[in-house]
DNA sequence: GCCGGTTTGATTGTATACAATGCGGTTCTA
DNA sequence: TAGAACCGCATTGTATACAATCAAACCGGC
């Protein structure tokens, strides 16, 4: 099956981008039945690490399983997309007032250094790029927090969205510039040690992803229409 | 190895608590070594669902693993703890816009009538009591959110403070009335649908909570002090 | 004596084999 | 023909076996 794990990354880690971004995708439809020994055959590796991954999806509530019965991916709605962006503004809110207590300047520094960078550019690559930059924001405000645990529900939870943002790519240019903004906004803010308003552009700026994203999920589930209970 | 899984609960599921209940009691101190066959043999189980415990304490943040090296015991200090408690309200708080909306008026009565019932009682069984409503009230708030992922990442989380107020149990007779007051203004607050009532007296509700836990688990830490890197 | 390569052991990662279980179809009976 | 018991199959749950990999100890050369 096309792509191929790193070296040094475990399969299951890989298998697990692959399964989540079919469910996301649509590709695996609600509903739909994953057999472990099938999913193994398909990807030509053992049930093991394919069982891991499942487990790894239920815990993040994107799968279902029975006893015998097989797993069954769980329905991804526009209300799930939307709860989703939410609960990430309550996390990464919560997070700010920590943020501007141990981030270190020349980290901020360096983030607003690339985004001055791309700020005049244009062209193909310029999604790319602010879609990065993004990355590296809600990285940078996350592990900041300060809380192991919190990373780590954090982790799932930001794979999910990822992964999302990923098949909405279809971004113009101009929201992608208007993305840059809020972005350079952001970082500004919390050089500024500005808790309040660092939250308030944050929380912005995440409703104004959530629009994009839901603008596509909804386009693209309309198209897709529910192969569903196969 | 003591307690058994009941029959139909699948060996996995078993394990992790028991594996969770040892981490945060403190038995397996911050930084002692899980050796899968170790624990396997000990548990008188094969390394297979021992692996997929490990992998979901991974996914809690309460176990580290590298490749070969064998999984260790993430340390949890008070400032975890606090930030675990926090970590709740920011996400129960948001969930309660919701809640008002979906949540059955019978549920909410039923609540109500329990706390009433026990609130003249007195003696032994009085903390047990408070302590089941406090979930059964976590719980309501949680499921009726309305959205399976939040659902499912929120299940973690409270798996990881319910096993913490277990370790915390000592609550005196005093304690335990105030938490029944609270719970009682909190499902009033449900009742009147008063958004942000019910956010103000839940905040208030979990940080003292907090307190509680983190005055216990201080003093646990220091009697225990650091077994740790074994 | 110190540094670097090599070997060995411990431990995880993956594959496979076997057991348990529940569902569905089939057959037998009334 | 309808219903119920039964048997077989599909699928998961668990155990075991094997391969890969990393660390640390050991040995030899400089």
């Amino acid at each position: 099956m096309s792509a191929k794990p790193s070296h040094d990354e475990a399969l299951h880690s890989f298998l697990y981008r692959a399964l989540l971004e079919k469910i996301i995708s649509g590709e695996f439809a609600p509903g739909k039945r994953l057999v472990e020994e099938e999913l193994a055959r398909s990807y030509g590796v053992s049930r093991t690490p394919i069982r891991e991954v499942l487990l790894s999806l239920v815990k993040d509530g994107c799968v279902e399983r029975a006893r015998n019965c097989g797993a069954r991916v769980v329905a991804f709605t526009a209300e799930d997309v939307e709860e989703l962006f939410d609960l990430r503004t309550a996390l990464e809110v919560h997070c700010i007032s920590n943020v501007v207590r141990t981030v270190k300047v020349s980290e901020l520094l360096a983030l607003q250094h690339s985004l001055e960078a791309v700020e005049g550019k244009s062209g193909s690559s310029l999604q790319e790029e602010h879609a990065s930059i993004d990355l590296k924001l809600h990285h940078l405000i996350v592990e900041n927090s300060g809380n192991r645990r919190l990373i780590a529900q954090m982790r799932n939870l930001s794979l999910l969205i990822e992964s999302l943002q990923l098949t909405s790519f279809d971004n113009t240019d101009d929201q992608a510039r208007t993305t840059g903004e809020q972005h350079l906004a952001i970082v500004r803010a919390l050089l500024k040690r500005d808790v309040g308003l660092a939250q308030r552009l944050l929380t912005e700026h995440i409703e104004y992803g959530k629009r994009n994203v839901l603008q596509m999920f909804i386009k693209f589930a309309n198209q897709q229409q529910l192969v569903a209970r196969e």
